[in-house]
DNA sequence: TAGATTGTTAATCGATTAACAATC
DNA sequence: TAGATTGTTAATCGATTAACAATC
């Protein structure tokens, strides 16, 4: 018998990008007390299809058992580990709008492996302000912190939840603070050096694709109406 | 000369979820008094390569001049089309937590066509409750009155903000209410008939894959670092 | 016409799927 | 051994890229 090994060479984009979800639910799993499950049953449950599943994880070793499935809570620990959430990361927020506010407390955040450090605004009015998340007060700090507090904290990544026109000033602002890894709500395209990982969430693109499945529904409503004329 | 020709038959998915970023790029433009654009000049601001950028609308027929470019207004006047964001489109939004009062008063839901007809929650202490999104207040309502409030006002989409117990519930809801396209901001998988679109965004995924960076990182981090042995 | 840029073609790349040999 | 399920292979599918003919 051999030690499952890890599998050498990178992980493709679209693997990675499924790897949280089946954390997520494994971590479920393992609390509903499962300590066994099989490829077909775990890919239901996150919504994807068997062979998927395993081909996914082919990519970062052999940690099923033939005939058997996969132990829940060694399988979830090897994912964690590939993933990088076997310790709690730190998070710094910009824009402390409803968005940045609502992030700042956002319970999933903290329950899914992530602490945030510091959150800044620069609207004077704002910084210096307090509020309450979860078991801590977070006082609202100036941009120019930004760099201190990162350097002084572990912060690895930064969120940015500014309006558009603040959004590129604030990412090469992180960016000098030495974080490498972005999260960034605001509607622009940020230029960053190459080193630097930006991950972009556009809440109204998200809107506007469903938009499209509407709409694409209203077309094939008129087409399937009866038409009225020579028959 | 002949009139633009759209082209028939469907849109490939990953065309679909440029075509917003384009529309808003775009909308920018023709604010800054652009009238025309090249695809390379497009390209670039929408983050994208002009070849991508040139496939892409080419799916939707053929709005450009050889030699010249596009005209801004009317290509963005055509992907509005193609998207289905010509008139604005009505939301429900299902959990008033941190994320779900955020979303309510999301100002760039609005900017970008999509208005807010009515908020709910589950809890009794919440119901009832009113605040400020923009020009108008939103009074929150029990889930009960999800189909009414979706019947009377024009909603097509539902936002799900709850936490992951409630949001099958919230879901099939929905569903009864007469929605077909769903925004699920809740960490689990839906199960929905096939002629309903959901779309999920799980914000700790996106941090998660961040973290899958940072961790990629760290080990070459490690690897680059000389060893110390026998040299 | 000469220069520029689109729209399309063909080649490449990566992701998905289905099937099955390996093996518990 | 018989039944079950993984990990891998090969085929398919879809998306990206580069190059260029069409044409303003």
């Amino acid at each position: 018998m051999t030690l499952p090994t890890r599998k050498s060479g990178t992980i493709p984009g679209a693997t990675v990008a499924r790897l949280p979800i089946y954390h997520r639910v494994l971590t479920s799993l393992a609390a509903q007390g499962v300590t066994s499950v099989s490829s077909e049953e775990l890919a239901v449950a996150c919504g994807v299809t068997a062979a998927k599943l395993r081909k996914d994880l082919s990519h970062l070793g052999s940690f099923g058992t033939r005939g058997v499935g996969y132990e829940v809570a060694f399988l979830s620990y090897h994912i964690a580990r590939e993933l990088g959430i076997t310790k709690s990361r730190g998070l710094v927020i910009v824009g402390m709008g409803n968005l940045g506010r609502a992030l700042a407390s956002y319970r999933a955040f903290v329950a899914r492996g992530f602490h945030v450090v510091g959150v800044f605004d620069r609207d004077p009015r704002v910084v210096g302000t307090s509020f309450i998340n979860g078991t801590e007060s977070l006082t609202v700090q100036a941009i120019d912190e930004l760099a201190v507090t990162v350097a002084k904290s572990d912060a690895q990544i930064g969120v940015i939840t500014t309006p558009g026109e603040s959004a590129q000033d604030v990412a090469d602002s992180m960016i000098a603070a030495g974080l490498v890894s972005i999260l960034n709500f605001a509607p622009v395209v940020l230029a960053v050096p190459e080193n630097v990982e930006v991950r972009k969430v556009d809440l109204a693109v998200e809107l506007q694709i469903l938009a499209f499945h509407e709409h694409s529904l209203d077309e094939s409503d008129q087409s399937d109406l009866p038409r009225v004329g020579i028959a």
